[in-house]
DNA sequence: CAGCTTGAAGTTACCGATAACGCTAAAGTG
DNA sequence: CACTTTAGCGTTATCGGTAACTTCAAGCTG
């Protein structure tokens, strides 16, 4: 590999000359300036980063770390954070924390040791407060995307969890439904918590009882959603609507009720957060609290980026970005007589 | 930051004594291996990957760069290689090129910066050829993947375009069509090349005419299909099937069609490669040649990390990944008596 | 013309790790 | 007991840059 010391001799000159033309810092004659140019690029110079990270203290590196990148809302919230990060002349180091605390812990280790600049992540629930804490501690700036985690203070970027499922139940209950079941993720995590306190207060709005048995908790695999709609038809008096707790959730239910014969809407009406792309493809199209994705993550770049650069309030921001209702194809009036074969 | 010698000294060691513990070299007493590590944790300490990769002349990261991550293809895709890269002890840094040569020569320069240890990537089209020779030059590993450049050997891994486009035309002509269109990329992209002489020896292996004005070399914006649904409507004899170049131009086409109130099947066949997601929703679902995404990106990261280490062979070696046909609700036999309003 | 300013470089000391080499003391060998 | 091994660890150079300081010559001033 050609260094600037290659460079340095080659145009006869000493390497902190060269390193002046590449920064544009310090005073250089046109034609020194010039000479070294050239040199460079007869040579193919290109700068070794790693070696400026190391006396710089700084690597331009940030990382985003998602739960899964194929979930649409972070495929795309991934790419408005590698757009913005690219336009400040960062560089996005991905990854996959699966919901997984052991996976999210061994990430933050990688990113620690990587001396990223900053991190932006979903953290898995309110037990990666340690992995956060481990940030703190080596004072590497985070941003919190999505949800948030009790008893850490720091910039977050966060939908409205509360207003959109207000939104949602409202909706259902304007369509005649007065029994509608809550399948959302655990309580540990933040989103989850606040839809079930949206789900909550639309129900007292709306003067409709709240009821635990017909709310669960329960994870984003399919063989989550099989039990719960299991667990589900068996109730009494028989929920005519489900509010699911993200879009995996929401297919997952579908699918579960298809397989056993049910329709959507007609037997069961199913609304949720965020989409599955191509709206104008989906069939049924759910009916939805759309979040920006795309702002998420350029918003949540733009937020570490000024931290990172000191350029940001000392207070922690927070930063929360409104859904839109789209209303879809997966909600109807109740059916009057419903029978579950 | 705490470093080595911080350790050292706490330990009362030398650097490279804690250095030995660190990556288990050497030979060391187990009291002193012990006190070592002892010391770590209570300072915390965290070793510094860009120093150690200056000195070891290697980064254990490497670059994905796709097209757009937002492609469902590439989405899976993406997260087959960060997989892999994990499993392998590697970091992934992510990009997007848009299909454009500009932005694609910025990303080469900040991967050869970075001094990654290799690079995935989907080359924008056969201009690439430049930034891939760039890469040679540097010494700098890399897989092509699902497109490969003329004039460049290199490894790759691919897909079977020839063999996905002659069974999508086959079934077509099994349904009964006679007047097939194509849809696809322009020539300078080695899949869309191979998708029309797949789509060529098809009509000749059925006994059809090819017809270059049944031909359209295009774009991937919505704006590309609406120009080519004009032309292609105006066409004597008329189409009844097109071959989409791939799943976003299927999906312009259809919603461009739906626009003009063209029905597909009904009026107009759709086919063409990989899928959007989430199959039992999308309707009507895309009769397709459906590639491995996830294999894509796991094979190629893994052949990668195998040159990388030295560990293949020294030719470089080709993968083709065979295509699923699945047949969706965009096909359907022509119907007789068609008439664009 | 001495003395000062200033533009344009060069020198030196790190940044945080690892490898090569070398040293010392204890254990083994004949 | 003299001599070789070997376990265990330290010293030093190096990776490719940059910041801070120094040097040197030319130009300007009074």
């Amino acid at each position: 590999m050609v260094t600037i010391y290659d460079i340095a001799k080659q145009a006869n000159v000493s390497a902190m000359t060269v390193s002046r033309v590449i920064n544009n810092t310090g005073r250089i004659s046109d034609k020194t300036r010039a000479k070294v140019r050239h040199v460079m690029e007869e040579l193919n110079y290109v700068p070794n980063a790693m070696a400026r990270s190391l006396v710089l203290q700084k690597t331009n590196i940030v990382s985003l770390l998602v739960t899964d990148i194929t979930n649409p809302f972070y495929t795309t919230l991934a790419r408005g954070a590698e757009d913005a990060a690219r336009a400040h002349g960062y560089k996005l180091l991905l990854g996959n924390s699966d919901e997984d605390l052991i996976k999210e812990k061994e990430y933050i280790e990688t990113i620690l040791s990587t001396r990223v600049d900053g991190v932006l992540l979903t953290p898995a629930s309110d037990y990666s407060k340690e992995q956060l804490e481990a940030l703190k501690r080596h004072g590497t700036p985070f941003v919190a995307i999505d949800r948030d985690v009790p008893g850490i203070v720091c910039d977050a970027v966060v939908g409205d969890s509360v207003g959109g499922a207000r939104k949602l139940i409202d909706h259902l209950v304007q369509l005649g439904h007065r029994v509608i079941a809550l399948v959302g993720g655990t309580f540990d995590v933040s989103t989850a918590r606040e839809r079930h306190d949206g789900y909550r207060e639309a129900l007292a709005a709306n003067g409709l009882l709240y009821d635990e048995r017909f709310v669960f908790q329960t994870g984003y695999r399919l063989h989550d959603m099989e039990q719960a709609v299991e667990r589900l038809l068996a109730l009494e008096p028989a929920p005519t609507a489900i509010l699911a707790g993200n879009n995996l959730q929401a297919l997952g239910l579908l699918q579960s009720f298809r397989r056993r014969g049910i329709e959507t809407p007609g037997q069961m009406s199913i609304v949720t957060f965020d989409s599955l792309g191509y709206r104008d493809l989906i069939d049924p199209l759910f009916t939805t609290a759309e979040q920006p994705a795309y702002q998420f993550g350029e918003l949540g770049i733009t937020m570490l980026i000024e931290r990172i650069e000191g350029r940001a309030e000392i207070q922690p921001r927070r930063k929360v970005l409104p859904n839109e209702l789209i209303i879809g194809s997966s909600t109807s009036e109740p059916t009057a007589a419903r029978t579950h074969n």
